[in-house]
DNA sequence: ACGACTTTGTGCCTGCGTTCACAAGCGGCT
DNA sequence: AGCCGCTTGTGAACGCAGGCACAAAGTCGT
């Protein structure tokens, strides 16, 4: 059974690696102390070292102390050259002959990726998506503690969503100032989502997590993620339409249709 | 304002290019009538494909026939270069000096895509998530009827979810067969998502879209893409860790802060 | 009918990300 | 104490994807 294809997560981005000072002489990167040379870390390397922390974290409370770049590599769906490469991004912290401590790994990823400072979420939209994104325990548990909700919706205010009330849009610049909310996620219609994302980047906010299927449009210094659950499903069926349409060419120069398997059995 | 930064979406996926037939000799590359030259369109096209077509629908409502690659790209906030190049690779459907016809730039990206069939979905653990999947009017109006829910939970048994009645999970396989589900999403718990993985593979599913936070084994045929909101978190953490540490850097160095904005106020 | 303008399609170049393969390093065994 | 074998860390090569820039091509205006 093969591990699935990684897919980088959304961790594809755009084309760079993560170093991307536009102008600028020599900033940071020769500085003698450099705080953290986390520089020029791949996005797609970035996006990896969160599933090595989730598979290191059970890993660790299965007891286990010590593991190697290939069992680790295969725990996560990699290759373990890949795998000590990305690691290697971070720093030396593997044994050669051994393998790398579990817990000292577990730190220094989530010292990259700064999960040292909790980062504070508030959720703007409480409907289907955002009652479910709300009731999520996978996020407290993991360094992001949800600070605020809010929707436009009058029957909502106040009532307590995950253990917290929700409060109206017109409020969201303040309270995210006040409370520090550092990532925005958006779960509104499409058509008040780049609204409230404004609002959001006037409150302070730096990071958007954007479940609505538009374009954001925002200044430089904040950054924006996606998740489209369409576009999802239309990448899944362009490759079924894909293996259907390659299946089918098989069939017609040669009659025989090596090793693809018979999932097309049917059609 | 600037366009939020690509992303590839999920779209990064592993190295290739979509051709990833191993060792077969000439197959479909060289047929004279080749059903679609869809050969190697990137996984990151595709994946703008999606969005491109998402634009050109609701322009095509608005009323618009005819677009430049220039007004296209801005509205999706991608390089004109790149849009005209993702359009190149589905073939030449633009009249030069004019633009594109919205209406041919759809159906040939529907074609592509393999959305002329519809897919139906099945959603595997009715709850926080599953119910909002369920509920969603995006899925079906794209061409992804929801065809079926299933959970373990007794009490959903005969519930219905946006319309469509809970069914157990012992009939997962003779279900999916029987409605020809293409598309399987599973939202359980991750403890029981691989065995919900394999029931829906020998149900003859075989694309895959996981919300649950485990890397699932799957055999070469079946597609598998994950969406995992802890890892956004958690790459969008790190671009705050390292926008907070370069401006210190940046401070150490020559005490200004050439143009990168005024969100790290408060810290 | 012809010219000028507009916009596409693409060849080429650059740069990132992945993979291979191996030397360096460390623990354990004798 | 020294050697052997295992595993890390990385130098180098490769391949894909992105972006530039321009020639081809078609339209519109005169
Ligand atoms: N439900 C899903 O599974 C799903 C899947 C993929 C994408 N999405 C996207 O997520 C978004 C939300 O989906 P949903 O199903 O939860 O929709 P929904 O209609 O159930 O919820 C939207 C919520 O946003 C609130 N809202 C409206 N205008 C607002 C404003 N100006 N400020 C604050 N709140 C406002 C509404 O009151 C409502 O509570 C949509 O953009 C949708 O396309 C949803
Ligand atoms: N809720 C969110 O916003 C969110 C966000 C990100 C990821 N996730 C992930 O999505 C998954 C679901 O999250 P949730 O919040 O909806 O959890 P939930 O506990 O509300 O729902 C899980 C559902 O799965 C059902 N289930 C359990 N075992 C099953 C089985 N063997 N077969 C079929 N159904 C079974 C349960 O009865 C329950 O209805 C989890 O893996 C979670 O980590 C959820």
């Amino acid at each position: 059974m093969a591990a699935q294809r990684d897919q980088g997560h959304n961790g594809d981005q755009p084309p760079a690696t993560v170093a991307d000072a536009p102008a600028r002489e020599v900033t940071a990167r020769d500085v003698p102390a450099a705080r953290e040379r986390a520089r020029a870390i791949p996005e797609a390397a970035v996006a990896r070292l969160a599933v090595y922390l989730r598979v290191l974290s059970a890993m660790g409370e299965d007891g286990v102390t010590t593991i190697s770049s290939e069992e680790l590599a295969a725990a996560a769906g990699v290759n373990s050259a890949k795998l000590r490469k990305d690691l290697s991004y971070i720093g030396s912290y593997g044994t050669r002959g051994v393998g790398y401590d579990v817990d000292v790994l577990i730190s220094e990823i989530e010292r990259i990726l700064g999960l040292t400072r909790k980062h504070s979420v508030a959720v703007v939209g409480i409907g289907n998506l955002g009652h479910a994104l709300a009731n999520y325990g996978g996020f407290p548990s993991r360094g992001f503690p949800v600070a605020a909700l809010f929707d436009v919706d009058s029957d909502l205010m106040g009532v307590p969503v995950g253990g917290i009330p929700v409060e109206h849009i017109e409020d969201i610049e303040s309270i995210c100032r006040e409370r520090e909310v550092t990532i925005g996620v958006i779960a509104t219609p499409p058509s008040v989502a780049q609204d409230v994302c404004d609002r959001l980047v006037s409150g302070g906010v730096q990071c958007i997590l954007n479940f609505a299927p538009v374009v954001l449009g925002v200044p430089d210094h904040v950054e924006v993620r996606k998740v489209d659950l369409a576009v999802e499903m239309q990448i899944l069926s362009f490759h079924v339409a894909r293996r259907a349409d390659e299946a089918q060419a098989e069939v017609t120069v040669d009659g025989t249709r090596p090793g693809v398997g018979e999932a097309v059995v049917g059609r």
